[in-house]
DNA sequence: CCCTATAGGTAGTATCGCAAAGTATTGCGA
DNA sequence: TCGCAATACTTTGCGATACTACCTATAGGG
């Protein structure tokens, strides 16, 4: 498997943040584990790259978070606000746009086809 | 048809101007309309963006130009080289992976369907 | 004569994912 | 018991790049 460039992401993190949080709430180690598995490996994100992506989504409003104590551990664990759940359906319609555009135009193949 | 946000086409770019030089040289005025036209719309980039892209890619080698003068205007036809075609290649196959990926997250419902 | 479409260009800005480093705790193996 | 991996969270600073805004120039229609 190919290491992904980096900045293939942009723009589209947060719609797979919101969605990892739908079902239910999770805290930012989890969210890191249920992108890299649901996605079969292809998705490794950094801490680096998740915790700071949580707290811009928190700060803007489309999630929350509540401290707990597991094990000695402290985690924070986000849900989605209704906002949230909003976002992430206009997202999705985002997503369904952009990559019909993008794998129609790479499809696009120099045989003249139907011509 | 929403706007689209910028930084979604973060890192597709290259791959969407080699995919549109595929076929033949065109120009960068043209390039623009085939990604429009190509994508039924939702990909109207500005001269500002498609411009300094294609000075990359041929900075990078992986297309190449000629300047023409057609009716009094000056054009400049850009083509792939060997080294491009062989990036789109590799570009459509990261493409497959990112889009599979992310389409398998967002599709993710809260339903647990076959569980 | 102006305005649009065609055709190309640049400078500066903002965003954002990432690398790298740090803090803590639990628990396992040597 | 010591060290290391895994768990869990955080922050600073950087780099890449698409966009805004602006500029130049020609052809042709109103």
């Amino acid at each position: 498997m190919l290491p992904m460039r980096p900045e293939l992401l942009k723009g589209h993190l947060d719609a797979l943040l919101l969605a990892v949080l739908e079902p239910g709430p999770q805290h930012g180690y989890a969210v890191i584990e249920a992108l890299r598995t649901g996605s079969d490996g292809a998705l490794d994100l950094p801490t680096g790259t998740v915790y700071p992506a949580l707290h811009r989504l928190e700060r803007a409003g489309l999630i929350a978070s509540d401290w707990h104590t597991v094990g000695g551990r402290r985690r924070r664990a986000y849900h989605l606000t209704p906002a949230g759940h909003a976002a992430l359906g206009e997202q999705r319609a985002v997503w369904d746009q952009f990559s019909t555009a993008v794998t129609a135009l790479l499809a696009r193949r120099p045989w003249p086809s139907t011509a």
